[in-house]
DNA sequence: CTTAGGG
DNA sequence: CCCTAAG
């Protein structure tokens, strides 16, 4: 056997460093050769082997693992058994395989924190994606068209063509693979449901908020009776602290606030004692409180209910949410709505251009993309209702401003 | 259960 | 985003 003598040393060292992402860290860079394994399903073994034996074969190390262990304890891998149990079996193969791709959608999941934090950096969210696609070996590359690419196979018919060459330029339109993949796209309603799927997680930051509250529980409905209402929503079992980071003009310190005492109080407040924190705290914290699962919709999201709603037609928000947000389980159809509700609002704003109208463009619709203000238009002006809506919504508007001159 | 409307 | 009423 040809140890090298700095040997030992390089896994005492990896060794003493802490378990719980270093280890990641320290082989991060032996990954990257067997990276191609990982990649490739009848490699599974391989690619364990590999990655557990740390590229011996590049260290001059034999590769035998009953040698190769010999002296040195493994047991700093949390979980992962011995170096012989980890080797052999299969099933234990494919654990390890699942530990290493939740690491990789750790990464994922990090990068579409920052790519998702500011919508106007959607360039920068494209390269990420990018990034992405080419490191974990995913189709990933899906998401890299945007769902603007065969949006005019749905909406053509009604025209919004130029809608869509629009739109392309926001996203991608820098992607080579493009075109190429668009082409093979077929935009049948399950093509298309498989592409909105893996196209889901343009994750806002606050996603991961979501997943943690658990949702489903909110919906709960008459949870306005229990003793300690939403304080008790998350059943006591959350160990997260819940932080919204999305952007906002709004007093986030407050957010906080309320939010980091509802974390100390969850766990250890009897059912009478939330009680009176909710009658204590009730006035401060109910603006904050009723907004407290408020998730930024990301531009992708609002092509994609406007491609709904040029399928479906207003009102199916059902049937819009099962076939394009069916992955993006934190919008229910009502969301949907309410969405499509705010872009009318922001379609006013534009369309009766006075003052106000200005300042509120400034400051609300301000991130909307004008060409989706105008797609928004073009299907309002299809539905009666929201033609209403917005005549409406205008009109009480517009008196509102005038009362508000005469004061 | 789904939608509409108000908050 | 939440709540409630109505179909």
């Amino acid at each position: 056997m040809d140890r090298r003598p700095d040997f030992p040393e390089t896994f005492a060292r990896l060794k003493c460093e802490s378990v719980d992402d270093s280890i990641f860290d320290s082989i991060q860079d032996k990954m990257n050769d067997v990276k191609h394994f990982l990649m490739e399903p009848k490699y599974d073994n391989m690619a364990v082997d590999s990655f557990l034996g740390l590229g011996m074969e590049t260290m001059g190390i034999s590769s035998k693992m009953e040698e190769f262990s010999h002296g040195f304890d493994f047991s700093f891998l949390p979980d992962y058994g011995g170096l012989h149990s980890c080797k052999t079996q299969d099933g234990e193969a494919g654990l390890k395989l699942e530990i290493l791709d939740g690491f990789l959608d750790e990464v994922d999941e990090v990068e579409d924190i920052y790519a998702s934090h500011d919508l106007s950096s959607i360039g920068n969210e494209t390269e990420v994606k990018k990034k992405v696609s080419e490191s974990d070996g995913h189709p990933y590359g899906l998401t890299n068209f945007s769902s603007e690419s065969y949006s005019p196979g749905i909406s053509g018919s009604i025209g919004f063509s130029e809608w869509s060459n629009e739109t392309v330029r926001h996203t991608d339109s820098k992607n080579v693979s493009s075109g190429k993949v668009k082409d093979s796209l077929a935009t049948n309603s399950n093509d298309m449901r498989c592409f909105y799927e893996s196209e889901d997680d343009k994750k806002p930051l606050s996603t991961f908020i979501g997943s943690w509250v658990g949702r489903g529980k909110r919906r709960k409905k008459n949870f306005r009776n229990t003793s300690s209402s939403r304080l008790d929503s998350l059943d006591g079992t959350t160990s997260c602290v819940s932080y919204d980071f999305r952007p906002r003009n709004g007093p986030l310190k407050k957010c906080i606030h309320t939010k980091t005492e509802h974390t100390i109080s969850d766990d250890q407040q009897t059912s009478s004692e939330s009680e009176d924190y909710i009658s204590v705290t009730n006035r401060s914290k109910s603006r904050s409180d009723r907004r407290k699962h408020q998730r930024m919709w990301t531009v992708d999201e609002v092509v994609k209910l406007l491609d709904g709603i040029s399928h479906f037609g207003v009102g199916k928000w059902t049937d819009i949410k099962n076939l394009f947000f069916d992955s993006a389980s934190y919008r229910t159809p009502i969301d949907i709505r309410d969405k499509w509700r705010n872009l009318l609002k922001a379609c006013c704003n534009i369309k009766y251009n006075d003052e106000e109208a200005e300042e509120k463009r400034r400051s609300a619709s301000r991130t909307i993309p004008k060409d989706i203000l105008l797609r928004v238009r073009e299907l309002a002006s299809l539905d009666s209702k929201s033609l209403c809506f917005a005549h409406d919504y205008s009109r009480s508007r517009s008196t509102s401003n005038r009362k508000k001159k005469r004061s």
